[in-house]
DNA sequence: GCATTACGCTACGTCTCGTAGCGAAAGCCC
DNA sequence: GGGCTTTCGCTACGAGACGTAGCGTAATGC
């Protein structure tokens, strides 16, 4: 009696949700319905009880299905949330209107808006935290989160230095240097000031912001983009 | 028997820590000692457990304390936690370093090497993920660790001012609005580096960061006190 | 129809929680 | 020293969440 039910693992969605491409293409398939029931299950869960008080039976009773289910799609926890907050970030984009400052401005306001939400709140640093002491779910939250909103640092910078507004990187390796930094100081900057100082992200601040930040990167001589 | 024994509310370092002034100056003390060997003991199972796996039945145990000594004291585990971590900060303080760079980048050094510590990576954003939902627990974190990080950047401000390396505020209003900018700026861009990216702060980083900083905040005419 | 997989349900042992009650210890004040 | 007050260590307890196992049933592909 070495294995006996454990021959194959159960495929529980540790690293790759939404795939199980190869095998496994025979049997009863699991219920999309279920997964989007669960997902909003959690974060109205997370916006009534918080991160603590927040019990997977209690997530399995709002999305009509039952316990079982659920750890059979997530290894605990940590993930869930991921998951389920990773969603709120879907709509994250890069508006085009014209100007650097007003493309910043307009990406800070969305994803302060998002933040703003209770759910996101509890929900996403209670991750971070869980993350600094088990890498897979650093990755996890990176892949489904962070990269998002990386991308709109990079795509902007690019237009902005097509239109002139920031000098060209000279070489690759300070250009990624450089994006980490911008993406640090911004998404760190709103995430310090929604969570930690507790005060709204509003219009005048991010315009007070992105006022520091352009005149910070734009070096000596560039159009400070302020009006 | 309406009330029998909780004719006094047992008093819980809910709100007031180190004071209980007035009344109760008889019977016997509590124990010094036991505080700290609390506080050092729950910093430790953080390191070793992290926030979600850290009971109190645990930390008791390691600080040679009975369990309701520990309920006796603190309401739960967030407050436990948050005066645990708390006095990791106490070391912060100022360089006078003679420009405006240098004394930035000792302070963001320095607040980098305690946040890179285990405990209080997840220590500190757990607590502030808790935070979110409970009120006086964010008040909690403000004064016993926020507002001493930001007396360092009034301090640091002012001392820049008089050298001439930033311009002085017109008003105390605007004075305030720019102040916390620049904490959420600083504290959130260490803190989002370290937590959510996972690389590490620095001396490299740190200059970058400092010259984007500075160079924004001078304005258009000023030092940007590089080399 | 048959194999395979997902589902709902129930039940279970384990762990942590937070509290209650007790006797003993450690201080003040007379 | 004797009395008063508060804290301490210890034990025990019910409540609740965890994560798993087992079973019968439902939904697919071949």
């Amino acid at each position: 009696m070495i294995s006996l039910t454990a021959a194959r693992e159960p495929p529980v969605y540790g690293q790759d949700m939404h795939s199980r491409s190869p095998a496994s293409r025979t049997g009863r398939p699991r219920s999309a319905t279920a997964d989007a029931a669960i997902l909003a299950a959690t974060r109205e869960a997370l916006v009534e009880l918080g991160w603590s008080k927040l019990t997977l039976g209690d997530v399995a009773t709002r999305a009509g299905v039952a316990k079982t289910t659920l750890y059979r799609r997530w290894a605990g926890k940590n993930e869930l949330v991921v998951d389920a907050v990773a969603e709120l970030f879907d709509e994250l984009e890069l508006p085009d209107s014209g100007s650097l400052a007003a493309d910043i401005e307009g990406v800070v306001l969305q994803f302060a808006t998002i933040l703003a939400r209770p759910e996101a709140k509890s929900g996403l640093m209670a991750v971070v935290a869980e993350a600094t002491r088990d890498d897979a779910l650093r990755e996890r939250i990176r892949a489904s989160v962070v990269d998002r909103q990386k991308r709109l640092v990079l795509e902007g910078r690019s237009r902005a230095q097509v239109r002139g507004e920031l000098p060209p990187e000279p070489d690759p390796a300070t250009a990624s240097r450089t994006a980490d930094l911008i993406f640090d100081m911004v998404a760190g900057a709103v995430v310090h000031r929604t969570l930690v100082s507790g005060e709204p992200v509003d219009e005048a601040w991010v315009r007070g912001f992105t006022l520091v930040l352009l005149r910070g990167l734009a070096g000596g001589a560039a159009h400070t983009a302020a009006d």
